[in-house]
DNA sequence: TATCATAACTGATATATATCATAGGGAGCT
DNA sequence: AGCTCCCTATGATATATATCAGTTATGATA
């Protein structure tokens, strides 16, 4: 069960020194009397499609999904937040509702700022407002950029992407527990499930990767990574 | 070929009523002594990939295309900007170069404000900072979606999204010259050239268009938003 | 006007991918 | 223990889509 945590120990947080930066301690002082921190199990949803928003928020510990509903009923996953992220995207400055549910796939931290706070701190200082905008827009370009080529190229490039995603830029090492499903990450690189069984389990008999559940260890990155490249 | 413009007409900018509202008059004058408007031929190139970014820019007329080269050198537009919007994106404030290439599909009219300037401008004025974060969130937004619904739909779909993008967002006009190919079409919204012109003469075929070159018009919108919404 | 290049188009075929069918394995529940 | 549900897995088949080949328009240029 989710559970709100203590948050005395917020002067150390990362987060704080990344986005935070370029606001005093007043400042900090005041999101710190507007925030809270909540612990989800793995699988909790923290928060759905359609909800008001109100509140900004960022990831401390753990590992999220960013999934939407379309009109044909089936889940896409949009992106896979991490530690320091700014989960919401974008979104939640254009819109006044969540266009994302956002769900735990690994017991997470996720903190609650008081939206208008931050809003209002924004007006107050355009140096902070101006360093969220820079911030932020990287994440926006990410997901664009990461959408097109992932739809631009075909299953075993997908796959490789996905496994060098995970390596690269969450775990940071080449073996690794897989926080998702088979059929997750078929949302997550538009293919169905299937089809990513099968060539995960080529990838295994061309010695690319080792499997054993959903531990992953690769063996040949850079085999890996070319055949990303090349589609 | 392109030329620079006299631009004493400022003052009556509908760009300025709509991103610039939040500014003061010595704002807005110190805008417009760091601005040029330039005139571009369709088929002009305005800035390219890899480009060092030093203006903000906006449309003031026209019609253009983003695109990016992937390394497999096929073109992908990413998207079409219309007057009125931000068409750098908002990469410009993350990323140092341009990551898009942007070219006109029209005669266009754009507007290069110096960056620094604006920035400037945001550090400042935080309401201007945050005004201009919900306006360009919701530019990047409707781009991540944009991807996600063409690329969960088949070719059907994405050529009755086209399609009524164009007729909806664009022209506000059942009837209307297209400003692309069907090459570009392709490119835009990731499927093969030929199946683009096959699908065409399908949807001519059964009614729910007319075509005459790149002339299209639309007889039966409302099936049009069905196949779309079908998938 | 003739010529060339490129775009639009169509049919036939190959390929990529999804779907269907089936089965074993593991987790949770009674 | 047995049951049920979902995940993983694999093969066979159907379908969607791209590619290849060839034809007809269209527009630019000399």
């Amino acid at each position: 069960m989710s559970k709100i945590l203590d948050t005395s120990n917020c002067k150390h947080c990362a987060y704080r020194s990344w986005a935070f930066n370029k606001l005093d301690q007043q400042a900090l002082e005041k999101i710190d009397s507007h925030k809270t921190e909540v612990f989800y199990e793995k699988g909790e949803v923290i928060c759905t499609e359609g909800e008001e928003v109100n509140s900004f928020l960022y990831l401390r510990k753990g590992l999220v999904k960013l999934l939407t509903t379309e009109k044909n009923e089936k889940e896409h996953i949009i992106s896979i937040g991490k530690p320091l992220d700014f989960i919401g995207l974008l979104s939640i400055f254009s819109n006044s509702n969540h266009i994302y549910t956002i769900t735990a796939i690994e017991d997470s931290v996720v903190c609650f700022v008081d939206l208008e706070v931050i809003k209002g701190l924004m007006r107050q200082n355009g140096k902070f407002a101006l360093d969220f905008l820079e911030k932020s827009s990287r994440v926006a370009d990410d997901v664009i950029n990461t959408r097109i080529s992932i739809n631009t190229k075909q299953l075993r490039g997908r796959i490789a992407y996905i496994l060098l995603f995970f390596a690269n830029h969450i775990y940071n090492t080449s073996e690794y527990e897989l926080p998702i499903s088979r059929k997750e990450l078929a949302q997550l690189i538009d293919m169905s499930t299937e089809n990513v069984i099968r060539i995960l389990s080529e990838f295994r008999k061309d010695k690319l990767i080792e499997i054993e559940g959903k531990l992953i260890r690769i063996l040949d990155g850079q085999r890996l990574q070319r055949i990303y490249d090349l589609g």
